[in-house]
DNA sequence: GTCTATAGCGGGATAGAC
DNA sequence: GTCTATCCCGCTATAGAC
């Protein structure tokens, strides 16, 4: 892991972005040092700094990055069709998008907190894209009588929130468990919503 | 809120806890200093420590605190009947709980990582034994054949993330709103488990 | 019980050599 | 691009006067 004097190497940046998520999502932005994650990726404190600005950014680019990522992804799927079959898919989209990221999962929500107005303004914006997605699979349910929530907004905040908690404790126990923890969650998705 | 030199008070122990709670829920345990703990009660830094050996301590307290009066609120409730019945009692238990205690909510599900070894083991199992409560009334629901969940502990799990996410983003809005809330997620619980 | 003062340490960030 | 060395600051915790 030690590197030497002059050691170049074009692979830093994303063994920072590395080390940082690791750290942080153990320990917290606040409790992580610029030394530790530096000591983590091999590297002197101030070689850090040829790659983000300050600690700060680091932070932020990590949030950015995690989201905007997300949402692409979530673009991507192109989710069609009747409204329990756009929730399905969104269900199983989000357990398959997050369960392997549990670190960057960890600090898009703990970390909110330690970021600059400015950028807790972005992100917020980001999520609120994330939750708008949901809410409206869950308006199309109720526009075509398959849904019954009585607040559609709630209701995707309080979905978000059961889904991601399963973030928080699942640890890979073998890949064939993923299929059925995503059974066990698109069960309790679905009924949630049944008329 | 500034006190003068001398000036004596036996009330300084449960103001700290309040200024600390309210600025480690906002700004995180790490990112918060005695200092400013200190300035926000209006005494000196050097006399908070009449009141607690160190700063993990004031965490630790204040975690164990709530969840002891998490713990004991929940048995006082004495939730019994048919297991439709106790889930109702503790969803809204919990919701009831909850909301008035944002700070401490946010502190007692954000701040695990920053608590020692044997501090967290200790919040651990209370936190588990919570789970638990909700867990048997799943099981005793299973039995009567009036739930269908496939794995009662996930499914606690998964309720208890949905129920919590709401302190997250809840502000009072009025008390009239509560029952509404309460209706709402109390809708969603009880469907997620039908059969 | 609170104050002032300070010890001792570690933090973020920068300068300049290589 | 990385290193070493360092500035300056704020932190936790303690000592001793009042």
């Amino acid at each position: 892991m030690a590197r030497k004097q002059g050691s170049h190497s074009d692979i830093t940046g994303p063994r920072i972005e590395e080390a940082a998520a690791q750290l942080i999502a153990r320990h917290g932005y606040a409790a992580v040092s610029m030394r530790q994650i530096a000591t983590e990726v091999g590297v002197q404190v101030g070689a850090l700094y040829n790659y983000t600005p300050d600690k700060q950014s680091l932070l932020f680019d990590m949030m950015h990055n995690h989201m905007d990522t997300l949402l692409s992804a979530l673009k991507a799927e192109n989710i069609n069709g009747d409204a329990l079959t756009r929730l399905e898919a969104f269900t199983r989209f989000h357990i398959r998008f997050h369960l392997p990221r549990p670190d960057q999962v960890f600090i898009a929500y703990m970390e909110l907190r330690n970021l600059d107005p400015a950028n807790f303004a972005k992100i917020g914006v980001m999520r609120r894209s994330y939750e708008d997605a949901l809410a409206d699979i869950l308006q199309q349910g109720e526009t075509e009588g398959a849904f019954a929530v009585s607040d559609t907004r709630v209701a995707a905040r309080a979905l978000i929130a059961m889904l991601t908690g399963l973030s928080h404790w699942y640890r890979e126990e073998g890949q064939l468990e993923i299929a059925r923890i995503e059974t066990i969650y698109w069960d309790l998705v679905r009924k949630a919503v049944s008329i």
